[in-house]
DNA sequence: GTTGAAATGAGGGGCGTACCTCAATTAGCG
DNA sequence: CGCTAATTGAGGTACGCCCCTCATTTCAAC
């Protein structure tokens, strides 16, 4: 049988009430009188029973994901992760809720958070573009007591407050080193190809690649970061451009999660030596690339890690608990055809 | 507001205890009113509080990991992880002990599971090599009410009975894919060491090895797997056997969970050409191993994952609920230096 | 209609904890 | 010593659900 507060009482000698004063950090009680309790706690290896102590207090977990508005297969899968998430934990009185907004709107983004209410919203994950007015209004949302969190693309770490999602620069350094090796002894050319080199995400991974590269790969040169700007258009102009203008284009990396229009651009452009190429994020889309053969290796984050991580953080933060750091670490996962 | 079983009972225009027959499968309930009340659930969105329950129930779930004597450090990651799951998850009522055998004793462990009482154990996690004996015993504890789990190496998946741990032919192919592009345009022979040839999983992994060596490498050629015993002195000897006897080995892959013992071989064996090495699991040494640069990647599963896995895949199965799937997929993980 | 079985209702006690009130005791101080 | 403040105890109610008992109603077969 375990422990309970009944057992504690009897053993540190005091009463019921006593021992939930201290087990709460209720006000009251003379210090010699919380060591009994604490040493009785240590004697019995007494533990909380969490269920019984959220019923008892009506507890419910109410957590918001910030997400942007327009996005690609990766944020579709969030959204499916986010829902099964919010079934599977239901029944452990967690619900997650899902606001979208322009993420390249930090004003709005700001206006939104300083709406929330502490009686309606525990903690919210935020997806969003570094800026000072996101960084700020996440600030005074902890000052008003909600939690929050950098989810996946966010403020810098130095906020004080977690952040759930990969190293942005080892994950662009272990794409360099793949790069690397899987080019062979092969001189030429890197195409590197995003959406925008604007947020820092990119950036990051821009200077991972860049390092290990330099440092290990002489044989291969990096060409400027190609901008998308998420249109098709622009990007099999830019792509058939390059291939024009460097014949020695050996590999090709795609820093946006959204790998589909550059590799449409890559496929419908006359080229040769069959490049190493290498993208970001597990979707359908480069997973059937991954087999086909088009893309040679992915650079992954898990969704449904991501999700179901930023929620335990939530919920560990609002039971004042520590989250178990080893569970919440997100790998920076290697996609091959063969562990896909 | 959530809805309790009392706006059941309101809403079906039954009583709370017809509402608690119908929850529990008790019988003696008519055909219609049980549907009156899965109605009533589907339009409230009734979703059990699983604490409100458990706590009624008393109930405490009493996990038992089956794990062999004697081992390497990964078993030791797997040990500390238990632990850890085992401080995590007391609040909610999860017990985890551990018991060890040697593993080549099939009947020991047999004997043990036979001797396993339902009142005291509600679910065990098994990590032991194929054999009859423990496949057996395991589907006789099933009859009995205690859920049986094969724990990454185990017995064939068509037991019926849910397994943790990665797909070994996947492993292996993953490997395999890995040397062959790492070696790049090199010609030449690739080592395979394992401490033993016996048990599935080397084989599996073997088989993938091949599979893809044989497929997409004429260039490499894979020599028959040399077995250390777990012997370090003959391990040595094995290993500079080979590579006098082979001045062209451009490649090593260790089976083995165990890494040490060969890498260490390696190192004392005179050779050259920087062979690519790729071992498995992640171990403090394996780790330090790839920043040394003594490996180039590592295929691992993450111990972490792996037991909080077989313990949320026992509780599904004692709360009569299916686990997330996706959460519990054991991923192939792929190490190199920059993202270990 | 009678009868027996099946179905349903009503109610209580309990799980371990939180949170509240009020009384009782103790300690500290002048 | 008396007085106030600090500390502690006793006891109750609640949370949502499980599980049990006993009575009552409904139904179907005869």
């Amino acid at each position: 049988m375990r422990p309970t507060t009944k057992d504690l009482a009897r053993v540190a000698g005091v009463s019921l009430a006593t021992v939930d004063r201290v087990l709460n950090d209720r006000p009251g009680v003379h210090r010699k009188t919380v060591e009994k309790v604490n040493s009785a706690i240590e004697e019995l290896g007494f533990v909380r029973n969490a269920s019984a102590a959220n019923l008892a207090r009506g507890k419910i977990y109410r957590f918001v994901f910030l997400l942007p508005k327009t996005g690609d297969q990766f944020l579709g899968e969030l959204l499916y992760r986010i829902d099964e998430a919010n079934s599977a934990f239901s029944a452990e009185m967690i619900h997650v809720d899902v606001t979208r907004i322009p993420e390249n709107d930090p004003h709005r983004i700001a206006a939104l958070l300083a709406t929330l209410d502490p009686e309606t919203v525990d903690g919210i994950a935020i997806m969003a573009p570094e800026s000072p007015q996101v960084r700020d209004a996440m600030l005074r949302l902890e000052e008003r007591g909600i939690d929050t969190l950098s989810f996946i693309s966010g403020q810098s770490r130095t906020t004080g407050g977690d952040a759930v999602g990969i190293d942005n620069r080892a994950a662009g350094a272990t794409a360099g080193r793949l790069m690397g090796r899987f080019s062979g002894a092969r001189s030429g050319k890197v195409l590197v190809i995003a959406e925008t080199m604007q947020s820092r995400d990119s950036l990051e991974r821009r200077l991972g690649f860049d390092q290990v590269i330099n440092a290990d790969f002489p044989n291969l040169q990096v060409l400027p970061s190609l901008e998308t700007w998420g249109n098709q258009a622009r990007a099999e102009k830019i792509v058939q451009t390059s291939f024009a203008s460097h014949p020695d284009i050996v590999g090709i990396y795609i820093l946006t999660s959204e790998a589909r229009g550059p590799l449409q651009a890559i496929a419908t452009a006359p080229h040769e030596n069959g490049p190493v190429t290498i993208a970001h994020e597990r979707t359908p889309f480069t997973e059937a690339a991954l087999i086909s053969g088009e893309l040679d290796a992915v650079i992954a984050q898990n969704p449904g890690h991501l999700v179901r991580s930023a929620i335990r953080i939530l919920k560990a933060r609002s039971d004042q608990k520590e989250p178990l750091a080893s569970q919440e670490t997100i790998r920076i996962e290697i996609l091959l055809k063969e562990n896909t």
